[in-house]
DNA sequence: CGTACGATTGAGAGACTTCAACAAACGTGG
DNA sequence: CCACGTTTGTTGAAGTCTCTCAATCGTACG
């Protein structure tokens, strides 16, 4: 069980991101952490929201690693997007009400409930924060474009590539990265999942990227000895990750 | 040049859209059909708004076909979504300012141009529409996910049907398609540049649809005699859409 | 009637997949 | 603390989907 300061810790987690593009009043600050916010504990490839239901809270990771994906007929998964700490991964299906898709973890993760109703009545209160969620689907959004560019138009070795970049510098922006690596908690098969390869194929790009020397992974150890070359191998341009304007 | 009461007219099918989830008020539908918009014709293949451009206007697409796409480094080019009369292309960047990616028309096409500044003051005017037009990024980013998963995991005869049954839908949607067909005046190569395949590929996989008696295509007229037929090849399922809720 | 653009075809190559087996790492219970 | 089972990572070989290149055909339009 978390303390009451500890859930103050991680609402401040959300608030960065919230206020990170244009700047929000006292006022809307503290409704923002005075959110009720139920904190639950995830074990690794749970689901949060599976897809059809029509969730009664809205979800923001405070640890772990969270992804939304899709199982197809044939029993293919698809992740449609990775969420880390700070990240809401459910808020695409906020304002729609019924998702598409599913939502679950990667890795044992600590999430924060905050009910609907909290969240409409506060944007009823405070109707200029709307803008600033809204913000935050949208740079949701431009990931997922980013995303298909690479699945529609980049090799499997460049989209590697740049998925590690992206996750970096995402990573970086909650303290979460040292400039030459961090924790990636995903399998090979979660890789393969989420840049639209095979398990198989994802293993043989790795080595290719060792092989390189752009990257060392050992278990879930990234280590990144030259961020600069590893972006220019995956053709990385983080404008669209609207870190900071 | 329009009139006043075409620009009305064209007006209210934003409206349609904006209302089609959750009510709005007299008031808020006077907002919107107030808007001060400039029509402004396009040739095909024009730019709209430039990948790196600070827009001063949002657009509403009246007629023709509109894409959002980006070009790589190696000069390929992925289509990042379709928009069609009724839709605005780049209210994804209109909350972030700065866009990741360009705008341009695929066939000629009447453009609504609304001042940003317009927009603004309206959404502070009348709160609870900012609601309404997030949705509407909402239901945009969700058909990028479905266009991810064709991307990632479908076949390029399925991603194809695929395609052609969310376009079915979407223009019968604002009455631009009868039940068996509609006008389709993308090129192969255009197709290909949405679908993430090379222009050769694309016109098999038509060839294979047309054998299977799935369409018929002739220039731009795309006829599709047994939509579930279609539907099914593509494994489609509308919900993602969010048509009718 | 020529020109240009889009559609079509054929042949060969390459990227990525599938299948199948094995090795290594990990967690768990005895 | 070791044995064991399960998961994850690695490797090889064969196959297939899709691409590239390059030529040809059709058709609309000036």
């Amino acid at each position: 069980m978390k303390t009451a300061l500890d859930e103050q810790a991680q609402s401040s987690l959300l608030l960065r991101k919230l206020g990170r593009i244009d700047d929000l009043t006292d006022d809307e600050e503290r409704a923002v952490l005075n959110l009720p916010m139920k904190v639950k504990v995830f074990d690794a490839d749970v689901d949060i929201i599976r897809d059809g239901d029509r969730p009664s809270d809205c979800a923001v990771v405070l640890s772990g690693f969270v992804c939304r994906y899709k199982i197809l007929p044939d029993g293919k998964r698809q992740i449609l997007g990775l969420y880390i700490p700070g990240d809401m991964p459910d808020l695409q299906s906020f304002p729609l009400q019924v998702p598409d898709h599913g939502v679950g973890t990667l890795a044992r993760s600590n999430v924060g409930l905050i009910p609907h109703e909290c969240l409409q009545d506060m944007l009823r209160s405070y109707p200029n924060l709307t803008k600033a969620f809204w913000r935050e689907t949208l740079i949701d959004a431009a990931i997922a474009r980013e995303w298909m560019i690479g699945l529609g138009r980049r090799s499997a070795y460049q989209r590697t590539a740049h998925l590690l970049c992206e996750l970096h510098l995402r990573m970086m922006s909650v303290g979460l990265a040292r400039s030459d690596g961090y924790d990636l908690p995903l399998t090979q098969n979660e890789l393969a999942d989420t840049l639209g390869l095979s398990t198989v194929h994802v293993n043989r790009v790795l080595q290719d990227l060792r092989r390189e020397k752009l990257i060392t992974l050992r278990g879930s150890a990234l280590h990144i000895p030259d961020t600069r070359a590893l972006q220019a191998a995956g053709e990385f341009d983080p404008a669209y990750l609207h870190l900071t304007d």
